[in-house]
DNA sequence: TATGCGATATTCT
DNA sequence: GAATATCGCATAG
């Protein structure tokens, strides 16, 4: 299965230049891994935005060796572990020196299925990508990544969307403890690979 | 389908 | 030393 001829790599000044409209904009478009094995690639169907102020993002309290790629420029990739066992992919969404961020938090899988599958296995198709964890693993993304500029000639970037996107709705974020009942959440209505419960996906 | 719980390691307090 | 932008498995309904 051949990436979508469509699929071309997004220009950077498409980029909305606030954060939650980032978030919106990046439903539909495609994040791609042009990995040692072989092209992984998804239609971004879920988002979260950690705008400056919000402090459920982890640029509220200034900049720390760990989320200073949150304060790079919009358009780098924030790469960051937790819980013991998952990587989050984000994407810095302010202009350089303001923290933060968009969290990609599921994918629908495209091209490189069967990577994906034995990357992560016993995980059925809706499974591979539905969770910000699991598209991480998916597509093979880890540290390494942390602080690359999705925008530049690289094996990670982001595209334009290989096909037309669904309506757009909104949420409460979810796993967070502050700034609780902010909608700032986003996804595509109905797509099976959206995480998270049922309640906050509907709409 | 929904809810609950433990695992796990990095970061920050 | 505590908390965590989660996952996968277990159990119950």
């Amino acid at each position: 299965m051949d990436l979508p001829l469509t699929v071309k790599p997004l220009p950077r000044e498409h980029l909305p230049s606030a954060t939650l409209a980032m978030a919106r904009f990046l439903i539909g478009k495609t994040l791609v891994h042009e990995s040692p094995e072989g092209m992984l690639s998804g239609r971004i169907v879920e988002t979260e935005g950690y705008p400056p102020g919000d402090a459920a993002s982890h640029a509220f309290r200034g900049k720390t060796n760990r989320n200073q790629t949150l304060f790079l420029g919009p358009g780098h990739c924030y790469v960051y572990f937790t819980y013991g066992s998952s990587f989050m992919v984000n994407v810095s969404s302010e202009e350089a020196g303001i923290g933060a961020g968009v969290l990609l938090r599921a994918l629908e899988p495209l091209e490189g299925i069967e990577i994906m599958q034995r990357n992560r296995k016993n995980a059925s198709v809706r499974d591979l990508t539905r969770g910000p964890g699991r598209l991480a693993q998916a597509l093979q993304i880890d540290k390494r990544y942390d602080g690359v500029d999705l925008f530049a000639k690289g094996t990670l970037w982001l595209g334009t969307p290989a096909r037309r996107t669904g309506r757009i709705a909104t949420s409460i974020r979810i796993g967070i403890t502050r700034e609780v009942d902010r909608k700032r959440r986003f996804f595509e209505v109905g797509n099976p690979n959206v995480s998270g419960p049922r309640a906050l996906s509907l709409s």
